[in-house]
DNA sequence: GCCGTTTTCGGCCCGACTGTTTTCAGTCG
């Protein structure tokens, strides 16, 4: 685990021990701001000082001191003295869902439970029934959700949750009255992991969308279902996926779209700045409001200033548009930042990562190469593995050679696309390639990519990346830190110098859009084009749908901000091939 | 604990749903 996380994840415990402690709200938030904040920096914060701490937003003289205190020590006094008062159990019941920080304190003080186990017994003993506040009916809610948790596999990856979100709003827009359906939330700012599913909309017959979203096939449970939020689990697969549906009405669809698109830091922002124009922002509108009334606006018949669409309400905010991508709280919202011309999928017209038979793809050149020209693609690379990934059939050197002839002839054969000859090739353990430089010299194309040894550690996994970057015959670094998403952790990245080097030696780094990949994160993304380094998107294809996973590969560039200028893949088959040569 | 076009104190985003309340607290997003 790097610092940060690490760091990021003590401050998210204080916070919640805080919290447990009944410590002042604002501290506890503090804390959790801090964390957020600090997980997202790309720059070691051990590496700082006090000075450059404290500029970061949200990070103060306190915040800062801890920092420093970690990067001294190992560890915090605040988090010990905390981790001292509160059990261990007690933050575990307080990750149940429904279960906040009031009820688990109660169930702690006055009933002496500090873990899951000692809550259960509770449970079947009828005792927690004479607590305040706590009747049959939140009993069993929070039996639901230890069992529930027990089976919980964490959030869901975005491959899966998109298709279930496009399911869901296909049929809802097939509802009587149904005006209006879109989806919201983390799945509409393209996050990799998606926590639940939250669909936007329209209809005049409000009871029958309810009826029909809470009877959708494979609802499992329904959590809730009110006047205008019905909430239910959904299975996908064998997960079992949240989703909401909030009804709301045609004239502040703007407002209620950036309301639950979120992210909450970004909302809260546009909130500070309404409020400093005498303005008010809610999920119903943009609102003269002097602070005056005890009654939100929409409730005392106030006309909005803005209401109807996104654009209009950042426009009476004096602020740029931000795509959804982009709502990161990350200077977006502040006076004078410019939106990105950012790449589109419809702007990708090569695949520069590929695999056929002939190592562990289930295609012909042929059809890969037919695949792709149906997609509008000019471009497509055959990169079979190398020989050192023997699990995937890579090819050993006399195999590569009558490759390499195979995809020749079969450039010569088709028409209307390019197929260019080329390997993904294992960097070994030292960073040295897998093939000698005079076979790699008769590829077009190298895309040079870690496959074993990915438990390194950051030392040794980022001089490996570094000299696959300086070798003067490699293109693209593939899935440069190896991450599997939930599974597999990969290599901590030293992104401010691999960004560098890749710019320095004309390197594209790879956004493997594999949604079991997206690696480069979207992070990485945005310190690799600040250090100018190029991007490439690739599917990594093996199998004809694997063309799909395009979507979330452009997702995530577009969260790290990456432009079509900088995205190989975007560029004319000119441009492509200039830069191709040019290493050869 | 953080922050400043209300700047070193006094604020700190806003609303819906549920359950246990008889007017509201807790949780969530």
């Amino acid at each position: 685990m790097s610092a940060n996380s690490e760091i990021a994840e003590i401050f998210d415990r204080m916070a919640k021990m805080l919290e447990l402690t009944g410590a002042n709200r604002f501290r506890v938030n503090a804390h959790a701001k801090a964390a957020r904040v600090i997980r997202e920096q790309t720059t070691d914060v051990t590496t700082l000082d006090k000075k450059e701490l404290t500029k970061l937003d949200g990070i103060g003289d306190g915040t800062a001191d801890k920092i420093l205190e970690f990067a001294a020590n190992g560890d915090i006094d605040e988090h010990d003295e905390l981790t001292s008062k509160v059990p261990e159990g007690v933050l575990e019941i307080l990750e149940l869902p429904g279960v906040g920080p009031k009820t688990a304190k109660l169930m702690w003080e006055e009933k002496g439970i500090t873990d899951i186990a000692g809550l259960m017994r509770a449970i079947a003993d009828d005792a927690l029934l004479d607590l305040k506040g706590l009747g049959k009916k939140s009993v069993e809610k929070i039996e639901r959700a230890i069992e529930f948790q027990a089976k919980d596999q964490g959030r869901t990856p975005i491959g899966r949750a998109m298709p279930l979100a496009e399911r869901l709003v296909e049929a809802m827009r097939g509802v009587t009255g149904v005006e209006r359906v879109a989806y919201a939330g983390s799945l509409r700012r393209g996050q990799e992991t998606i926590g639940d599913i939250d669909i936007l909309c329209v209809a005049k017959d409000r009871e029958s969308a309810r009826e029909a979203f809470t009877s959708m096939p494979g609802v499992n449970e329904v959590l809730a279902s009110g006047e205008t939020k019905s909430s239910v689990r959904i299975e996908q697969g064998s997960r079992l996926i949240q989703a909401d549906l909030r009804l709301v009405e045609e004239d502040h669809w703007g407002a209620a779209l950036m309301y639950f698109t979120g992210s909450k830091d970004h909302n809260v922002r546009l909130r500070e700045i309404a409020i400093k124009k005498g303005l008010t922002l809610n999920e119903y509108g943009l609102f003269e409001d002097d602070g005056t009334h005890d009654t939100p606006p929409q409730s005392r018949g106030v006309h909005p200033v803005a209401s109807m669409t996104e654009s209009s309400i950042f426009e009476a905010l004096d602020r740029a548009f931000v795509v959804p991508e982009l709502r990161q709280d990350l200077g977006e919202t502040q006076e004078g930042w410019e939106a990105p011309d950012l790449i589109e999928l419809d702007d990708i017209k090569a695949e520069l990562h590929a695999h056929t038979r002939a190592s562990d793809g289930s295609m012909t050149i042929e059809e890969l190469a037919q695949r792709a020209k149906g997609r509008g693609f000019h471009t497509i690379c055959v990169t079979d593995h190398s020989k050192s990934s023997t699990i995937a059939n890579g090819l050993d050197e006399d195999r590569l050679r009558a490759h390499i002839d195979a995809v020749r002839e079969a450039n010569q054969n088709m028409k209307g696309i390019t197929i260019l000859a080329g390997s993904e090739v294992d960097i070994l353990s030292d960073g040295s390639l897998d093939y000698d430089d005079d076979l790699l010299a008769a590829l077009d194309i190298v895309v040079a990519s870690p496959h074993a040894a990915l438990t390194q550690g950051p030392k040794e996994a980022n001089a490996r990346l570094l000299r696959a970057i300086e070798h003067s015959l490699v293109h693209i670094i593939g899935h440069p830190s190896g991450r599997l998403i939930a599974s597999r952790e990969g290599f901590e990245l030293d992104i401010n110098t691999l960004g560098a080097a890749a710019k320095e030696h004309a390197v594209a780094l790879e956004v493997n859009a594999n949604p079991k990949r997206l690696d480069l994160r979207d992070s990485h993304v945005r310190a690799a084009l600040a250090q100018g380094a190029m991007i490439a998107i690739d599917c990594d294809v093996h199998r004809p749908n694997h063309y799909d996973f395009l979507r979330y590969g452009v997702l995530t560039a577009r969260r790290g901000g990456l432009t079509k200028e900088r995205c190989v893949n975007a560029w004319s088959q000119a441009e492509l091939g200039a830069w191709l040569t040019s290493k050869r």
